[in-house]
DNA sequence: TCAGTTCGCGCG
DNA sequence: AAAGCGCGCGAACTGA
């Protein structure tokens, strides 16, 4: 295979215009690193008919962001293999990307249950689809120095094949009627590269200040579980003396131990368990010790360290099919599961002079319920703007809706969630117990389930009908694909497609986002129904009022039956306040 | 000693 | 008849 390289601007204009017009560009970098922030962009290869040339950004220099930004912003399509990667470091050069755009990294993802393979990273994806073979990670390690000519040529034909990897996979996913869904997911590349690369702030002095206050609870809490647990011996160590527990309360092991000296005999010690036992005042510190345990380890120490020392802002990490559902997942830290409580989400506040504006879907997955199985009575409630969960407790209890307490309406709530995915009368009882302090007995739980099915036919007709046939093939309403295994049950699907279709929404808005956000304002978080912009304070209603109609008309895409309704709301803090 | 697995739990 | 789904993360545990 034939590629330049391209050391120069002088070396690099002879090529601008037919850059320019070629249709298709297959884009990669290599960098001196994984953080665009902390390192460096050394090699931009673009692969066009058949011409590669491998561009050395430390020997060109600057001079050439413009002409690229024009390149990668044009018509082409842009062919990369895990876009946001490559996006976000040449964001960090200057460089901008934009337009219509291949991943084949997400294309392999959604083609993986229609005869792709599991491995998506360059090699496994060029294995399978052309039979080939590229280089290893291990190949393109040290870009900092004197580049070797084998480094050159892999990273040429790194970006060479990308070309004959899209034709195959859009062949594929024409086959596989994929091709919506993978627009729908092409589209918000931007979306969640921008959102890595902006990252969220977190105030950290508050942080730290709430990491001794959830400190001290705990030790308030130690002492007081001393006297049933044993009290710390201190032992003298070379330099210091080091209070030692003789049990480990993080032991599940040693925690049933202790549990069977005070009469319980338990299997397992997970809070379902445990919470059955709340009389014995140990259980009940062993639960508040786990909450603080919890909060410690898994969100106030970690943090820290994941601060950007350029940013100084947190930059989580999305992954955009992180689920099988087509959900993303996050990480580094995982935003998604922060505490509710405000005094986390209160660390979480916009810099000076900025404002957050938070959305979130009212119901989606109930709506999209509703929609897929046509439910008449559940579309019907949603047209004309009436509270689901009131009118499912009025429809289980038999009772008048005005009459419909409210714990009851919170039962409902659980009920409403509980038996879309299939639960039973006896999971039904424990969820509803767990999730919403609501007390049902398993024969109430049992009557609920029988006259909640009996209100919604269509929603019982729909599970009738998965039940039965048991399909091994399942989509969502934006044609997301899913494959069951014959043993699975019935609860993944019956989940899948509702999961997914709420995620093709979301999706879907993040995508039409991208182009309409003014020049400062960011997505600085995603939380599978809920999206948040910071925003400069004096833009706040504009924002919210144009983030709160793209949410709703993405909704509307899919969602021709039901009513899709965002909230917005404007704050200081993801507290909401 | 260390990679891989399991448990428990935070979020939607 | 009975059945929640989807994640990531930290600590403990397991096995070679």
């Amino acid at each position: 295979m034939d590629y330049k390289v391209i050391t120069s601007m002088e070396a690099f204009k002879p090529y601008y215009d037919k850059l320019n017009k070629a249709s298709v560009i297959g884009v990669d970098t290599e960098t001196t690193g994984l953080n665009p922030y902390m390192s460096k962009l050394r090699l931009i290869q673009l692969a066009y008919d058949d011409e590669v040339l491998v561009i050395d950004y430390f020997g060109v220099g600057s001079d050439i962001n413009s002409y690229l930004s024009k390149i990668l912003s044009g018509q082409a399509v842009k062919v990369f293999q895990n876009a946001k990667f490559d996006i976000k470091f040449l964001k960090a050069n200057g460089i901008q990307v934009k337009g219509r755009l291949f991943d084949t990294m997400i294309a392999g993802q959604i083609l993986r249950s229609s005869g792709g393979t599991p491995r998506v990273n360059l090699e496994g994806l060029v294995r399978h689809y052309l039979e080939e073979f590229v280089s290893k990670e291990e190949q393109k390690s040290d870009f900092s120095g004197c580049l070797t000519e084998s480094q050159l040529s892999y990273a040429a034909k790194d970006a060479e094949v990308l070309l004959r990897l899209r034709e195959k996979m859009v062949h594929e996913l024409k086959r596989h009627k994929l091709v919506e869904v993978a627009r729908l997911e092409f589209q918000c590349v931007y979306a969640i590269a921008h959102m890595e690369y902006r990252g969220i702030h977190l105030d950290i002095s508050m942080w730290n200040k709430l990491t001794k206050k959830v400190e001290e609870e705990q030790s308030e809490i130690l002492e007081k579980l001393y006297p049933y647990i044993g009290y710390p011996t201190v032992q003298l160590g070379f330099f210091e003396s080091v209070e030692k527990s003789e049990i480990n309360l993080n032991s599940n092991k040693q925690v049933i131990d202790l549990l069977k000296k005070y009469g319980l005999e338990l299997e397992n010690t997970s809070k379902h368990t445990l919470s059955r036992h709340l009389d014995h005042p140990i259980v009940k510190l062993l639960l508040m010790y786990r909450h603080t345990s919890k909060a410690l380890t898994s969100f106030l120490y970690g943090i820290n360290g994941q601060i950007n020392p350029v940013t100084g802002r947190l930059h989580p990490h999305y992954g955009q099919i992180g689920a099988y559902s087509g959900r993303m997942s996050c990480g580094g830290p995982n935003i998604q599961q922060i505490p509710r409580e405000d005094r986390f989400r209160s660390c979480f506040h916009a810099p000076k002079g900025r404002k957050l504006v938070i959305a979130d879907y009212s119901q989606i997955e109930l709506r999209v319920m509703a929609q897929i199985t046509g439910d008449k009575r559940m579309i019907e409630a949603y047209r004309s703007g009436e509270d689901l969960h009131r009118l499912t407790a009025s429809l289980v209890l038999e009772k008048s809706i005005d009459d419909v307490t409210k714990t009851e309406r919170q039962s409902a709530k659980a009920v409403n969630f509980g038996l879309i995915f299939g639960m039973g009368a006896a999971g039904l009882k424990a969820y509803a117990a767990e999730s919403y302090q609501s007390d049902m007995t398993i024969e109430e739980a049992e009557l609920f389930r029988k006259r909640y099915f009996r209100a919604y036919k269509g929603v019982a007709s729909w599970q009738r009908k998965i039940k039965k046939s048991l399909p091994d093939e399942e989509r969502t309403l934006a044609g997301r694909k899913f494959v069951f295994r014959k043993d699975s049950g019935l609860s993944g699907r019956y989940n899948a497609p509702v999961q997914g279709t709420a995620a093709d929404i979301l999706k879907n808005a993040l995508g039409s986002l991208v182009a309409k956000l003014p020049e400062d304002t960011y997505i600085v978080a995603v939380v599978h129904d809920e999206i948040v912009l910071e925003c400069d304070e004096k833009k706040t209603l504009e924002t919210a009022s144009l983030l709160r109609r793209v949410m709703e008309e993405a909704g509307e895409r899919y969602l021709k039956d039901v009513p899709v309704l965002a909230e917005a709301s404007i704050a200081d803090s993801w507290a909401g306040k």
